[in-house]
DNA sequence: ACATGTTAGTGTAGACTATACACCATGTCA
DNA sequence: TGACATGGTGTATAGTCTACACTAACATGT
């Protein structure tokens, strides 16, 4: 039993975690057990222990869900309505998180009967205010794009350039020319050429390339 | 007394409150009267109360310090370290505010002993970790310059040209061409001429013009 | 009334960036 | 060896960004 002079509300770190499966873009979503909201789909996470940092909360939720660390991850935004959750007040600290093709294959979460991959059209009426909170992820993750190598975060270690393209056209929702993406990319300076090549199908095989400093987000422009 | 099963941390909203004044950038702080960081200067800000939300919570922080009300308010980012509050673990959301030339006159607190308005480089050692917060509100009103109409939240009703970009050049820190400032800001077509003229000092009189959608911060390019 | 001082207000040329667009290359497989 | 599928490449144009200097309009003092 904890007592405070003055009331406290409960806080929570909730995680909008992405990644691109099927030419899609998804998000991981937990059927709730119990209530309120039972047997929606709502986002993972749960409490902030005491002696943990958000950031730590945050990347426990991850881990617990996925069995994955070292994935990129940031704060959203916090959400704090007081009556977003019917039990008591629950102010929780959002956060999104990516994860790339060759980390989602580790990822074990997947088999579990309760949790799942969705594309961003596939799920609807998720519990609490968490729609709001995938639609401000979703924004956030595309307005990145454009300023900053996030898109990185979803490729495994080597890809090829049309694979990458394909990450931006899928989140970003539009056709890109493929000769304009490629100057551009090359121009940013921040992949480099494996010497590697794909071959695979009945087709010119495509040149590999990795990120120049894996794992970093950089701001570009 | 409030009691609960799990732990829960205290929740407060902290505001760095910006303004314009003697063409500089300044900070509201407050100096501390009790302990901790007793006598250190701090950012305004306290406990969330139970039955309101977040925003509504550093807007009456804001009015509780100013006596403003409809002031630009946004959330910055929430901080949670659990040693960030030597007392017990406390997780602030901070939020930042923009007060306009005009509205400041009005604004009560700056006669009070232990409140203050200070330029970014007046002030060290803020109590607990709100240098953090102010670095990060200052990044983040400079970044927003590039891409919204946020700098005009500082200006008066009715203003000039040459007013508005000595505020885009005192946060940016740079000197800007005035003529391509001016091409640029109507190109905006965010502001209007109001038909009159400044006429102050010995001098050409200036136009001035006036938001099209007073208080509205737009997003641009 | 005229000279001085101070800020307001304006345009153009060149560099750079963004966009639109189509064909050959290289592999597999039948 | 031909059909198929994806990889890979350049150029011309429009648009945007940058650098840069002089005249206009007022107040003030002589």
């Amino acid at each position: 039993m904890y007592s405070y002079d003055y009331p406290h509300p409960a806080v929570t770190t909730d995680v909008v975690i992405f990644s691109i499966r099927d030419n899609q873009l998804k998000l991981l979503l937990i059927k709730r057990g119990g209530n309120p909201y039972q047997g929606k789909w709502a986002l993972p996470g749960g409490f902030v222990n005491p002696d943990e940092s958000l950031d730590d909360g945050a990347r426990r939720e991850l881990r617990e869900e996925t069995g994955l660390s070292g994935v990129f991850l940031e704060q959203l935004y916090t959400f704090g309505n007081p009556e977003r959750d019917p039990r008591e007040r629950v102010i929780t600290v959002a956060y999104y998180a990516l994860i790339s093709s060759d980390q989602i294959s580790l990822c074990a979460a997947t088999d579990a009967e309760a949790v799942g991959w969705f594309a961003m059209d596939e799920f609807s009426e998720l519990a609490f205010d968490h729609e709001k909170i995938v639609a401000m992820a979703h924004e956030r993750l595309a307005a990145k794009l454009d300023y900053s190598t996030l898109a990185f975060q979803f490729m495994p270690s080597e890809f090829t350039l049309t694979a990458l393209q394909s990450v931006y056209e899928i989140i970003l929702q539009e056709e890109i020319d493929k000769r304009n993406f490629r100057k551009w990319v090359l121009a940013l300076e921040k992949i480099e050429e494996t010497g590697e090549q794909s071959r695979e199908g009945a087709h010119r095989p495509a040149k590999l390339y990795r990120q120049i400093k894996p794992g970093k987000v950089e701001i570009i422009k």
